[in-house]
RNA sequence: GGCCCCGUAGCUCAAUGGAUAGAGCAACAGCCUUCUAAGCUGCGGGUUGCAGGUUCGAUUCCUGCCGGGGCCGCCA
């Protein structure tokens, strides 16, 4: 599908080409006012800074030559040189009637095959998921959709955190309470009992006051280092102790991304590429790239046009263990040898942004990135009232199971106050206020700019008024139940055709989808697709209000609007669906 | 101290260098014997932190200052 700007833009390139302009400046936009036109072309403006002509009169002779093209039903030059376009209806029903007719699910190819690594997720082993990890993995969700959508090859992983200190600390907090002797005797060499020897929960509880002990006391601190670096070095009890973290983890997190709906293509891990590690790090000295310093081995990334300090990427500790820099340069190098990826992109909190400048230079230095562009997505945090992240009342982490379950009971307390589904039955009402609940939360975060932190407002975001994910969920639903009714009464959907501004509007926003994808895309940005939906949304609403449907009495006219009907709900039902957002069949 | 991000309506947030800076919430005034009023229509609301610069044109790019957040070699 290809947008109309695009058509549009084809057609005035090729006036500004045949006057011998740049084909570039033939661009076209929707249009900043909406009172004034339908779309825009600024072209001229920029071309008579090239040419040295007035700009007005450059926008004259490419208005004469649109005007030869039937597409355009109005082209008019306005202020210093805008040229203002409408597109005839005639040219709009034509297309419309080109989607109507073909069941192909809206999208663009601006992918063409290539294919993209996607990192994202965020978790660690052993650690139970927080609301930190929440944007990672509702932001990265909605881009290996947006990808997939634009025809990439998308490859997502969620790279887990399984390799670093937290695990020494918990092997060695195990060690101290003596739950598992025979994975700490030495002179034992397996086979390891198959049975893991604590469950999730008990993780979730060993972890905090491993960390909590190492933090109160040096010695234990240097333990759980020993026992780090032990573990990367092979330790048979150790990695048995590891697998068993890793299994009893995979469980716990698969169940919680699966109730968010998110999906991850590989569960790798930083331990998974830790075969690479050595050869790598044999290569990096030999190519001299890796040197010696302070005791410890480095890359030095530093550039002379730096501005800034860049310290230089630690490959290996003083004591001999690696750290996650090294891990990521190494999982670069699986990610080319299996994927051989265009583009590796890594939807990791804007905090690190400085960790993957390091890891980025060291990889393009010692060319481990074969043909990918490797690029940071950074994003901002859930902040609390108070502008700081978020946390509980108590003031500790929230858990994401909490914070969703705090969503789905807000929803069900909204749909019960407003009368809602009292009728259905209380397992249908659940789901429903379950999709809703999660609806609201990931449509909040994703409606923000990627980059900037944002406030929780429980209230806010569960709202049914306004720009949130209730009320684009029911702007579907209600489609979604006019056209059960029309099929009750044995109506079929016909083709629409563009009569009245509501229509009009509604039909060139459905066109405009295209645009929304390609700009999404090219900015990793999924606050575009919100801004789309909600605006499509809010075109249905006042077509809505504005033609009353089932009861038209012109046959004719009542399918035709069923069909424009049917055609937003696809497209909000698409956009929604990049969003990760699932729309429930009644409200 | 150095560097990065941010500062836009009362609040929460948008805006590839373009016209009169937009939405939502909140406020006010209308619209339901008809497809779910969780909606629609109308109405206000701004020195885009401050001061310069580049440009025909700056919320956007550059410089400085003020304010907030973050990062700055052996955690992730």
């Amino acid at each position: 599908m290809t947008s109309l700007t695009a058509e549009l833009s084809a057609i005035a390139g090729a006036a500004f080409a045949a006057e011998g302009l740049p084909e570039e400046l033939g661009l076209v936009t929707v249009a900043d006012r909406p009172d004034l036109a339908q779309f825009q072309c600024n072209g001229a403006l920029s071309a008579a800074k090239i040419a040295k002509a007035n700009p007005r009169a450059i926008a004259a002779k490419i208005a004469a030559r649109l005007r030869q093209n039937a597409i355009l039903s109005k082209v008019e030059i306005a202020g210093p040189g805008f040229i203002n376009l409408n597109v005839a209806d005639a040219a709009l029903d034509a297309r419309i009637a080109f989607l109507c007719d073909n069941e192909t699910i809206p999208g663009t190819n601006t992918g063409q095959g290539r294919t993209v690594v996607i990192d994202f997720g965020g978790a660690n082993v052993a650690k139970p998921m927080h609301v930190g990890h929440l944007r990672s993995s509702v932001i990265g969700d909605s881009l290996q959709r947006l990808f997939r959508a634009n025809g990439w090859h998308v490859v997502s992983d969620v790279h887990l955190g399984d390799w670093g200190l937290q695990m020494g600390q918990l092997i060695s907090e195990i060690g101290h309470r003596g739950i598992a002797p025979i994975y700490f005797d030495a002179n034992y060499t397996g086979p390891y009992p198959k049975e893991s020897p604590v469950t999730m929960d008990d993780l979730e509880e060993i972890y905090p006051a491993a960390s909590a002990a190492c933090k109160a006391d040096p010695a234990r601190l240097e333990e759980a280092r020993k026992a780090t670096a032990e573990l990367q070095a092979g330790r048979p009890g150790y990695r048995a102790l590891w697998q068993h973290f890793f299994d009893v983890s995979r469980v716990g997190l698969e169940r919680e991304w699966g109730s968010l709906g998110i999906h991850f293509d590989l569960w790798k891990g930083e331990a998974s590429v830790e075969p690479l590690i050595g050869p790598m790090i044999e290569k990096l000295k030999k190519s001299g790239l890796a040197v010696e310093s302070e005791g410890a081995l480095v890359v030095q990334v530093a550039e002379p046009t730096d501005k800034k300090e860049v310290p230089p990427l630690i490959l290996v500790k003083s004591d001999g263990a690696v750290l996650y820099g090294t891990t990521d340069l190494a999982t670069i190098i699986d990610r080319v040898k299996s994927q051989n990826p265009d583009l590796i992109l890594y939807v990791v909190d804007q905090r690190q942004h400085g960790h993957f400048e390091q890891v980025f230079r060291a990889a393009k230095k010692a060319h481990l990135n074969g043909k990918a562009e490797l690029e940071h997505a950074g994003f901002g945090t859930m902040n609390g009232p108070d502008g700081k992240p978020f946390k509980t009342r108590a003031g500790g982490v929230m858990k994401l199971y909490d914070l969703i379950a705090m969503m789905t009971a807000e929803a069900e307390a909204r749909l019960i106050e407003a009368g809602l589904a009292s009728e259905y039955p209380a397992e249908e009402r659940a789901e429903i206020a379950r999709k809703v609940g999660i609806g609201a939360l990931k449509f909040a975060d994703l409606s923000n700019h990627r980059q900037s932190d944002y406030i929780f407002d429980l209230k806010r975001f569960t709202r049914f008024e306004g720009k949130t994910g209730p009320y684009l969920q029911y702007a579907a639903v209600r489609i979604q139940s006019i056209l059960r009714k029309a099929q009750g009464e044995g109506l079929e959907p016909g083709c629409p055709a563009v009569l009245s501004p509501e229509e009009r509007t509604l039909a060139l926003h459905i066109l405009a989808l295209p645009d929304a994808l390609e700009a999404a895309e090219a900015r990793r940005a999924p606050n575009v697709l919100c801004d789309y939906a909600f605006t499509l949304a809010q075109a249905f609403s006042r077509f809505y209000s504005e033609h009353h449907i089932l009861s038209e009495a012109n046959a004719q006219l009542k399918a035709a609007r069923l069909g424009l009907c049917l055609l937003t709900l696809r497209f909000l039902t698409r956009v929604l669906g990049i969003l990760g957002i699932e729309i429930p069949e009644r409200m």
